[in-house]
This record gives structure tokens, C-alpha cells and sequence, in this order.
DNA sequence: CTGAAAGCGCTAACAA
DNA sequence: TTGTTAGCGCTTTCAG
């Protein structure tokens, strides 16, 4: 097994300078290179397999194609992984790979991240937190261009992207007004996040004052504790005909409590959530309908507008609420 | 904002060359350095908050503190995300950072995205598939060292991990002999996949030959499937007292089965699974006995083994099965 | 005990 | 149209 061929290789092998070589495979240097020389180049690195070596590419140009993925737990949340999919993909489009760090959930541990893809000479920065949240940075992020991914930024300054909980919520709950329902119950997290307030809100605007009783919150969003919430919610003589959740978890426990109170899905109740999560929303009977976190296209997003954000560094910093798209199941239906 | 700071800066704070600094930095230079020297070196670094430039450091030394980890859709798969934090983790103890890629489930990408680890000289490989399964290398991933995680290499000569199944079938089957169980049932897909027949030769092994007709496959492992195929199961007259699940999303489709045929678990029937997939298992009710793939653990090997083939180049490959430990919950009881 | 200097592999001025 | 040369920021001989 030879070693990997340098410049200097394909330049000897194509009777050139190294500084030819290099402008013609960066196709830089304008039209100043002589087709047949170009051609020569080419073959040359072609038969050689000449790969630039992009350390020492890094440090001439102070670019390296690559980009810091900070996250405070990311790898952890099941879902979450989308999002590192979908910065991965918009990355390897533009020739850059992702590198990858997480603080663990401890954001004081954030500094630290970033002075060591700071030191790796990463090009830009992405910071990734698993729940919609708003994040401080430490100063230093700003040193290197950077964009907030699932997160807005309490100091503003930075191009962010979040879920569009309102969007989403509406038409999740159109769902159901569309149905006819009108009494039309809240089941959520007592856990203060902007989730639980931009879906409870769009609840209360849509479901009316009406509705304004069958709220209910339990102490955390999962599904023993959905079951609960939900078992109150249902015994009651003057029952919901539906249920907004808020999250598939919860619905999953409001699923047992239905069936061991001897309702029947979707007829005498149909129940809508959020988040979509492909191991439970399908899964269930009947599957459930779900408005989906775009956990992908905001990693995608989040990597392209800092791509953008690299290439014009005058440019204002953009926020992008991101669509949250209805996944249509079985478990609604007009109300009995 | 000043710019960084530069190996010159600190060795002219310091009134030193910069070799000194480098010296006394890196500890290198055994016992040469005097200790004021050492003291005033330091001094300066720290209050110029000096950081080596790691790219230049890497053209130097060949060696860049980042590890290449390629997934065949590794972010994809909810449970998956395990394994990137073990690797993380075991890679960040030892100052190391992950460059990932993703094939995208194509083999043949695979050879590309070695070439791009390899461009940007990253210290070795961890290739990752989010299933257990054999893996055919291209011949270029033998320039790094590499290790193969959640698989085994199709013609050896390279360091693994895979989950141990036949363990942890054993280890979930005698939950379900130990209560007394004989009539134990095996409820498994059609996939031709490693997990696959592992655990079902284990359970063919500990159920005995009075079990062979309480086996039952079905097209895939998912909800829907496990569903039907334990509806059949459940139905016959000789109805079995246990049974195992080949996965959580199966034993979820059990559930339900069982409900509809009016039995309740575990006292009409016990169920023991394997994955231990943390959005299911413990959210299904009764609480699923399950074994757990240890995505952690074996992301944490894979770096483990691979830096430690990468101090010690000589030494043998290793391959690893680790353990599954069972999740113990509340779906299994004596037979009724 | 410390400094000078070479060089890792590449790109970009500047010459020719 | 092409080659020469000077670094990018660091580590590491080799002299002193």
C-alpha cells in the first residue's frame, strides 16, 4: 500500500509546479491555464488518486469544511436524531462534515464546546437542544458564525430555528373543529416550556371559553402520567368528545385510560397530539393523529442559513419557524 | 474582540522561543525545562488565553484528535443515538472529537465517506450500522484503523462489537422458566437478520422440543405485524403461558392483542421482549420485562478499542459481544 | 537548560 | 500562461 500522493507527486508526475496543480483542480486562477496542461493535471492526480490533504488545505486558507454540532443531549432524545440527519445532509451537500460535541444538558459546559471547535478551526457553528427552549450563549460563540437550532436566543443577534407550535397546534385542532367537535379537552405537561404554553394558548383561542374546564395538567409529559390526567379528564359526567395532547406520550396513556373506561376510539372520543413520534403514533390503535416536530428540515435549515451566513457576513440574522405538518391517522371522527 | 492568540504571542509574553513553549505545553522535552521557566510560560498562555491551533498542530504531527464515524443511517434509528453518545463520550475522555457521516444506508457510500475521514486525517474510523449485521469493508478503510460497531466484519482482521443475543434471549427466557413457565412461545419476523436468528435458536434451546409449535413469524418486526401474529398466537386452544417477543415494537402489537382477547397480563399471560426501547417499554402497561441493547456500551468500546489500537498498532484484533442486561417490569408472573 | 530553524502539505502573491 | 516563493501555526530535531 504506497502513501497518499502529495501535490508535489501529481506535479512531478504532470511536469508542473505545485501552484499549478493547485489552481487548476480548485479551478482557481481564472482562465490563465492552458487546456492542455489543465488536462494533463487532472490525469495525472486522476492516476495517482490525489486527494488534497485538507489539514493542510485548513490551515493556508483557514477553512476547513467543517462544521461544530453542539448539542445538549442531542444523541440522547430518540427524535432528536433528525435533526443531526438533517444538518449532516445539508452539510454533505455543500462539502462539509459535521463535528460533533455535547454538553450533556450542562450549559455551562456550552463554553467549553465551543472553544474546542474553535480551536479545530470548525467553519461555522450550529447549537442543537433536544426541546424547544430559549438559550443564553456564552460570548465567546460569537466569535464564529453560528445558528441556533430548535432553540431561540434570549439576547437575539443569531439566526434561529424553531417549531412553528402555533401552526402546528391550529391544525391539529382544525382537525377536530373541522369534525364538529366543540367540547374539546387540553391534557398537557405542568413543565415549564415554550411547548407547553404556544400549544396550551392556540388551544384556549380555538377550543373557546366553552372548553375553558376541561384543561388538564399533570406533573410531567409522559405516558403513566398521561393515563392519569387522562382518567380525570374522562370520568367526568360531562366528558370532552376530544382530546388536543400534549405529546404522543401522554396520548399513549390516554389510549389505556380509554380503553379500561370501555371507550372506543375513535367514536366516543377522538384524540389529536403533537410530535409525531414514528414509534408510537403509528403504532398505536387506532394510529394517532400528530402534528410532526420537522426536526429534519430544521436541521437542514439551520446548516444552510449558516452556510449563508459564512459566504455574506454582512447579512441580518433570520429566525425560521418551521412548519409542523399534520401526519393524518384513524383516531378521529365526528363526535357521537 | 482581539484574535487569537498565536504559540509567538505567549512565547514573547513569556520572553522565551516558542520551541520552549511548545515544550513546557505539551509536556514534552522531559526534564529540560526549568521550573521558573516552565512557571512564566504558563503564566503567559493563561492570561493570553492561549489555545493551540489544532489544525496546525495536526499538518504537523499527522494526528488531529478526531475520530470518523460512519453510520449507515445511524441518526435515523431512535434507539441508535446511543451508540454516537458512547462513542462520544469515550472519545471526548480521551480529547478526542467525532467527525461523522452517514451513508445513507448505501454500502457503497461507504468507501467515499472513508476517503473523506481520510482526507481530513482523522485518527481512525468507528464504522456504525444501526442493526446488528455483517459488514463487507472496502479495502481502502484498512489505511486507518477502524472498528466495527453493532456488527462483524465479513472477513475478519478488524476489531467489533455486537450485542450478545444468545445472552440476552437466555437471560429473558429464564425470567419466564424460573416462574415456571413450559408453554413458551416465540413471536419473531421473517427478517433475515442476525438478532433474528439468534433469538430464536435460543429460545428453540431453552423452550425445548414441546414449544416447537408455539412458534410464529411474521413478514416484519413492527407494531401491526407482532398485532396479527399474536392475535393467531393467543387464539388456539392450546394457548401458550408465555411468550417471547422478538422486539418491543412486536410485544406492543401483543398488548393489544391480548386486550382485545379479554386476557390480562401477566397473570393470563406473561411476555418477555428484547431492545428495551425506552419510548416503549416501560410506557406499555404492565411494564415490559426486556432485554436491553447496549448501544451505550458498545459505542464507549468501539472508541475505546480503537484508540487502543491506535497506541498499540501491533496488537490483535479484538471482537466483543457485550452484555444485555434485562430490564426487569411487571409483564411477567407464574403460570395461571 | 534553551533557541534557531526546518518542515508538515497546501495556496496565493508575485515574478517571469 | 506558468513557476518561485513565502507563509498558515505548530512541533521537533539539532546546536549551543
Amino acid at each position: 500500500m504506497a502513501k497518499r500522493p502529495r501535490i508535489a507527486d501529481v506535479a512531478a508526475a504532470a511536469g508542473v509546479s505545485t501552484a499549478t496543480v493547485s489552481m487548476v483542480l480548485n479551478g482557481t486562477g481564472g482562465r490563465r491555464i492552458g487546456a492542455e496542461t489543465s488536462h494533463r493535471v487532472r490525469q495525472a492526480a486522476e492516476s495517482l488518486g490525489y486527494r488534497p490533504n485538507s489539514v493542510a488545505r485548513g490551515l493556508r486558507t483557514r477553512r476547513t469544511q467543517m462544521i461544530g454540532f453542539i448539542g445538549d443531549d442531542v444523541a440522547t432524545t430518540p427524535f432528536a436524531g433528525q435533526m443531526i440527519r438533517g444538518a449532516h445532509d445539508a452539510a454533505k451537500d455543500a462539502g462539509h462534515l459535521l463535528l460533533m460535541t455535547d454538553t450533556g444538558g450542562d450549559p455551562g459546559e456550552i463554553a467549553e464546546a465551543v472553544e474546542a471547535l474553535q480551536q479545530r478551526q470548525t467553519d461555522g457553528l450550529v447549537i442543537a437542544t433536544m426541546y424547544h427552549q430559549v438559550v443564553e450563549l456564552p460570548e465567546s460563540a460569537a466569535a464564529l458564525p453560528h445558528v441556533l437550532l430548535n432553540s431561540r436566543p434570549a439576547r437575539g443577534g443569531c439566526s434561529w430555528t424553531a417549531p412553528d407550535e402555533k401552526g402546528g397546534s391550529e391544525a391539529v385542532l382544525s382537525e377536530l373543529t373541522a369534525l364538529g367537535h366543540t367540547r374539546i379537552a387540553h391534557l398537557t405537561t405542568a413543565e415549564d416550556v415554550p411547548a407547553k404554553h404556544l400549544r396550551a394558548e392556540t388551544w384556549r383561542d380555538l377550543a373557546g371559553p366553552e372548553a375553558a374546564d376541561l384543561y388538564r395538567e399533570v406533573p410531567s409529559a409522559s405516558t403513566p402520567h398521561g393515563y392519569a390526567g387522562a382518567l380525570e379528564l374522562l370520568r367526568r359526567a360531562d366528558r370532552p368528545t376530544a382530546v388536543f395532547c400534549f405529546n404522543d406520550r401522554m396520548a399513549m396513556g390516554l389510549y389505556r385510560a380509554a380503553a379500561e373506561l370501555g371507550l372506543s376510539l375513535p367514536d366516543d372520543l377522538s384524540v389529536v397530539s403533537y410530535d409525531d413520534q414514528e414509534l408510537i403514533a403509528p403504532a398505536l390503535h387506532p394510529g394517532l393523529t400528530s402534528a410532526a416536530l420537522p426536526h429534519y428540515d430544521m436541521g437542514r435549515w439551520a446548516v444552510e442559513e449558516l452556510l449563508r451566513r459564512m459566504s455574506e457576513p454582512g447579512a441580518e440574522p433570520a429566525g425560521r419557524l418551521m412548519p409542523c405538518p399534520v401526519a393524518r391517522r384513524d383516531s378521529t371522527a365526528p363526535p357521537a
